[in-house]
DNA sequence: CATCATTCTTGATAAACATCAAGCACGAAG
DNA sequence: CTTCGTGCTTGATGTTTATCAAGAATGATG
């Protein structure tokens, strides 16, 4: 790994808070590297061998299984993925594919434990991480068990709204079959799902989506901030 | 608490690692305490006061929004709920309720944060703890998102075939109504899922279940350790 | 700018699932 | 033993979602 780009590795939140002795040896075995886009990191089933950091792109978290597949979620600057896998050094639950070109820093799972185990302020750092991945899974599952395709995809809009200023336009950044796949439905009914949408005024023109009656899109997700709201 | 209750709680796995010195600090504010069957022990929403241990009986977590309800899991001896939000001092996002008599051991959540800042073993157990429960509720969303409702239905029938010794027979710890909701149906469909199984050889006698031709339901319900196996 | 492959949309149909409405079965209480 | 309530089942119907098939739009490429 380039020296230079250390810095912004330690400024992770991961990361910030363990001494400098932990964090050198942790970065020894380490690589930071750029992948292009749809390009497989690791897979579904696989020995857990590295700790994997998205630092710049986004990286799609995909299951598969009865012959389906579906993606489970999107991870974005600055998110870790597969710690759990690593920390029990169990298998992956879920392959991750690169959605766009994407700067991945990755650490050998032996160095991350060695790490955790030796520095305190690391492990409470990953307590906090695991936490707020759990709390994510959880608010995902209930969204899946509790709403309809419709429903999933109003709040998304909403929070996708929140996340991007608020300006009265989403953008969105990645197709829509992955949005598809990451709302659990088919690329097909997401289609018919903006199309019933239209009467709460949205408005679809390729990537860009347009809120024209946010109140009204409101009164049909009644968004949740048990399930929305990722600062919960 | 009584002293005569320390050993059984000190023998968890989440405690047993931990020293003396810390594990004395954590049980001086709290409770083992045993409630009867169908009552609230916390409330969706509400703020993290103590981590919660099912030492005894069966706790049910429910997820309600979107004027719907339903059961995300079913916490059975030995297993920690709400240990995510109390690490995070946030509110919860389920309820939990007994579904039978339950012993509950209730520790404050200043108590655990200080104690897992104090002993890195227990900060140890933690991550272990947190991360297996992640691990869980992603293979649920994988379930929930790749099964048809037959489909979970038979392979939880099969995992707890396995767990209850593998002897063509299944006894349902729980009403039917819970199972429906546990697996994301209706009680309705849940009937109707339970007759599509009887030309896989599933004879359904009130609680009792037995499975008179395993490899036909095996073939129906494609089982992945993935989704399924609680030790992967 | 034309070509081509891909993504997206739309329609028709079928499967999965939910809802409403009875009725049945079983266990608890008198 | 009877009564009653609750949980379960079954049937009829409607909604939601998936699948299959075709066209339209889009964007990358030469």
């Amino acid at each position: 790994m380039r020296s230079e780009d250390l810095p912004t590795v330690r400024a992770l939140d991961l990361f910030a808070a363990m001494s400098e002795e932990s964090f050198d040896i942790l970065m020894q075995g380490a690589f930071l590297q750029w992948f292009p886009p749809q390009v497989t990191l690791i897979e579904e089933g696989g020995g857990a061998d590295f700790l994997h950091v998205v630092v710049e792109g986004a990286v799609e978290m995909v299951a598969r299984g009865n012959d389906r597949e579906t993606t489970m979620a999107i991870m974005e600057p600055v998110s870790t993925f597969i710690l759990a896998a690593v920390l029990r050094d169990a298998v992956y639950l879920m392959t991750a594919r690169t959605l766009e070109r994407s700067r991945i820093l990755m650490i050998p799972a032996e160095s991350v434990r060695d790490a955790m185990d030796r520095d305190p302020a690391f492990m409470r750092a990953i307590v906090w991480e695991l936490s707020g991945a759990f709390r994510g899974a959880v608010k995902a599952l209930k969204s899946q068990k509790l709403r309809t395709g419709v429903e999933r995809l109003s709040n998304w809009l909403l929070v996708q709204h929140d996340e991007q200023g608020a300006a009265g336009t989403v953008r969105l950044a990645f197709d829509k079959r992955t949005l598809a796949a990451l709302l659990g439905m088919t690329p097909e009914n997401l289609s018919r799902a903006f199309g019933t949408l239209r009467a709460y005024g949205v408005d679809v023109n390729g990537r860009e989506v347009v809120l024209n009656q946010l109140d009204d899109l409101r009164r049909l997700a009644k968004p949740d901030p048990l399930m929305d709201d990722g600062r919960v």
